[in-house]
DNA sequence: GTTGGAGTTGAACGATCGTTCGAAAGCGCT
DNA sequence: AGCGCTTTCGAACGATCGTTCAACTCCAAC
């Protein structure tokens, strides 16, 4: 019967957050506004959060650990380069979707950070965009050298599925499996140039 | 030997506030910034200036206008399906290479703007979104209904597009012709499920 | 040389911002 | 009841925000 612990009251407080920094804006949101929608007093805001970057901070690093850490589970022992590509969208677009404040606040205040936070964010994204890189590779080894610039089609990719926040509702008729889909053929057809059967696509055995 | 034009100055103004609100963004940017960084006193600014918000809004509209009237000079005549959207991608692509700061205005501070403004610029967005769906449709009719739903691919062809201000440089290695030659084989190759040739592709004819 | 409008400014307005701090409240323990 | 530690809060801090305004300069028109 023991009430919540800080640390859970820390993540209902950083959920708060990212959804009032979501609809509202990182800057246009005042720790006033974010203190009324969570149920807690401004000043009982600063127990659990050092200041109002750190909150931004930890909504961006959590939130991108959690796509880091999927991101691994999904390749692992994947060693069809057509379906690690699969894989790593379906990833990217499972967490997304079913964490659309979150991940708007990761996707569209990168630069509200600064200094050693931003240095950290940035790390993670290096990382991250490093693993699609060396993904694109592959493919590029078992299908030979892709007609288009590696780099211009990785960040394309992520073009396309950090660009959902703006239009993307999980609760509409396309369902995250078709978004799926469709961003895997959307980009896969294009890069690798040529169709791709449905059976190579991920969906199929991710349950 | 006239000085400078109101309207002169008023250009002057959105360009130097577009640099600014790009590098810093829009809410971060205070008053004093701009005017430091227009050359005139903070004051000043509203003498051409209604309010912060206008300010915005006229670089939103102002450059979203150049788009739209560039797509239609560039769709205008062109029946192969194909190479319209070629066309359009290419203008696109050309015109934020062009105006990175605008353009990343644009399509970062999309939330900033309220009220009428807010409403004049979605209607903008409406409109174009609505001409790029027309051609996916025009596709279609030429070569097959294609395996993937209209609007998600219309959506995340703008995200390829829309998602450069986060990492295109036009002064790097990869030119303006290159990403728009790989962003339509991206797209077209998924889009439409076949290799697209070079000769189809709007650069040959685009000068 | 005077008028009048366009352009520009320094100084100030009230409002709101992120953050701090001392005090009070809750609570397990003796 | 009394202690010590965590948690919460009202009130206030200085700073900065967008905006306003009266006053000033400049220059063409008369």
């Amino acid at each position: 019967m023991a009430g919540p612990t800080r640390d859970q009251k820390l993540d209902t407080l950083l959920s708060a957050a990212a959804k009032v920094f979501a609809e509202r804006g990182y800057h246009e949101t005042s720790m006033r506004d974010l203190a009324r929608a969570s149920g807690v007093s401004l000043a009982g805001v600063y127990y659990y959060v050092q200041s109002k970057e750190e909150l931004l901070y930890l909504i961006q690093t959590r939130n991108f650990e959690a796509v880091i850490a999927g991101m691994r589970v999904a390749l692992q022992g994947v060693t069809d380069p057509i379906e690690r590509i699969g894989r790593f969208i379906d990833n990217h677009l499972d967490y997304f979707a079913a964490h659309m404040a979150e991940m708007k606040v990761l996707s569209h205040e990168a630069g509200a950070l600064s200094g050693e936070y931003l240095q950290k964010v940035n790390d993670m994204k290096r990382e991250y965009t490093r693993a699609l890189m060396d993904v694109l590779a592959d493919v590029e080894r078992a299908h030979g050298p892709a007609h288009l610039n590696r780099r211009v089609a990785a960040y394309s990719l992520f073009g396309m599925m950090n660009w959902i926040y703006n239009w993307y509702d999980p609760l509409g008729d396309v369902g995250v499996e078709m978004l799926s889909q469709n961003v895997c053929h959307l980009f896969l057809g294009g890069y690798v140039g040529l169709p791709v059967s449905d059976a190579a696509l991920p969906r199929s055995s991710a349950g």
